[in-house]
DNA sequence: ACTCGATGTACAAAATCTTTGACATAGCCA
DNA sequence: TGGCTATGTCAAAGATTTTGTACATCGAGT
């Protein structure tokens, strides 16, 4: 990855609130592999616009808790 | 393309909303070419997204309601 | 008639995301 | 100890998105 994503997200909070979800169970229902989804609740790299929403439905809530992207202007370190 | 994306989205009636923006303004604004804004306003494939979240962010409203993604129970033709 | 701006198309190349398969670690428990 | 589950890592191949370049059409002006 050349250049690192700035998308962040609320996947392994969730998967914890939704009953003890574990990676490999949701990386099945969202329909992605395990690694994929690892990477993707890492931040590695942010997902297509369809996984994302894939994701989100698994959980039944709106994109927007799922995923943040920061304002640009601050995103000073 | 091998597999057509279901993601639909409401970005050019967003761009008429927002003043008359033209699909190069809107491109520039957001940080990707003409062309990919071409695709994506035309449903020729989803957007990354963090490209969707440049485009929410452009017209100032969430993500939800410029790109919608249909029950997969419901897309029988 | 001519030009200009806005939209659309086509194609190949580059960049990014996803899969596949293999292996590593840590915790738990019989 | 040995086996099992959950998590994490790596590398290479495959698929999808994005770019770059070039060209076409349409409608509004002048």
């Amino acid at each position: 990855m050349v250049k690192p994503t700035r998308v962040t997200n609320s996947i392994r909070a969730l998967r914890f609130a939704s009953g003890e979800m574990t990676q490999a169970d949701l990386a099945d229902r969202v329909g992605v592999t395990r690694q994929t989804l690892i990477a993707i609740e890492q931040g590695r790299y942010s997902p297509s616009l369809e996984t994302a929403f894939r994701i989100a439905r698994v959980f039944g809530v709106p994109l927007d808790d799922v995923f943040q992207y920061p304002d640009p202007a601050e995103e000073k370190p």
